[in-house]
DNA sequence: TATGTTTCTGAACACCATGTTCGGTTATAC
DNA sequence: GTATAACCGAACATGGTGTTCAGAAACATA
């Protein structure tokens, strides 16, 4: 199990930053599901109990990549009612912040159970909890999902189009059949 | 005269029948992720050497449960024109298909990349190469990842809709966001 | 610059899963 | 009934995981 370690010595930052890059360049090379710990400290300089002292696991690594975008989704949360105008503006905030991020954001497809549950938990509770007969648990899936799958589109495909066009897209593709059953509610 | 097919031998069939659902069952206990082979053949009394005469891996062995669906889907290719009406038909098809199947497709999450694939070669061909602003790829992508979250939804709630009220559903959420910009290509 | 503390090291270890091989044994088709 | 194929299972090589620990190195501080 990870020690529990003060972040502000450099070594632990250099350690943490070494792991996760070189991470990044062998899934870019080799595709996650062929990295091993022993690729990822080679790659890094780090030694095998340092790996096992910072993460439980390869896993746990990658997630620890996506911290920034899971804390903009709990600011967003905080500082916002959800109405039917806000998710459009959570999106776009995502869109952007992976943008901004650019290479950081590799692998979504096997966070995407992880970011999934993280959306559905949220949008639960935004949506309407009747409306004709659709469940509102399947909208909430539905909702998560097609987010899920512009997103990992758009990175797959290397940033080809702005993320504020994303989000007026993403609005495009998935407003016109949700509006009409939430509003029926 | 219909073609003289020489039937396989039982073993084979007892075989793999054998192993398909000893997986099957191990899936439900622990987690597609935590099955080994070993807990498979053990399961399903079968020898080490035989699991690898018939499938390469896990990930084969778990793809094998999934043949039906694919050719009902490629039975559909190969006799209808793709038109603007018929993907409705097909995935209408899809959810019967696997409705009738109940409990033979606990996970489709693992073979989402493949299935997605599948989908999306063939919905390439059959949309509208130009839109307003939006890539053809993307908008297959889309199509064919709203498809997967509904029938994911459904799957692992336990089938708590008819198979036709979850195309008709499918269809109220899709459609209206499609159409609009396939009708303006 | 000296000091005490924290982190990193790396080799050794136990454990477990994978995939192959092969001589011997069934079960099956015909 | 017989030839053939499928199955068995133990043994083996390979390689990844996660832990441990004593010593070396880097750090913050003063």
């Amino acid at each position: 199990m990870p020690k529990k370690v003060k972040p502000e010595d450099r070594r632990i930052q250099r350690t943490r930053q070494s792991l996760q890059t070189a991470l990044s360049e062998l899934i870019v090379e080799k595709g996650y599901e062929k990295v091993t710990v022993q690729d990822v400290i080679d790659r890094a300089n780090v030694g095998r109990s340092t790996f096992y002292a910072h993460f439980e696991s390869l896993d746990q690594l990658l997630l620890s990549g996506f911290e920034p975008l899971r804390m903009q989704f709990e600011d967003f949360l905080s500082g916002t009612t959800f109405d039917i105008e806000s998710p459009w503006a959570l999106s776009l905030a995502m869109f952007q912040q992976v943008q901004k991020q650019k290479g950081g954001y590799i692998t979504l497809t096997h966070i995407q159970k992880f970011l999934h549950g993280y959306l559905l938990d949220h949008l639960k509770q935004g949506l309407p909890k009747r409306n004709k007969n659709i469940p509102p648990e399947l909208l909430a899936h539905y909702v998560a999902s097609t987010f899920i799958a512009l997103m990992t589109w758009w990175i797959d495909n290397n940033y080809p189009i702005p993320a504020e066009k994303m989000n007026e897209i993403y609005r495009q593709l998935v407003e016109p059949g949700t509006m009409a059953i939430m509003m029926g509610a």
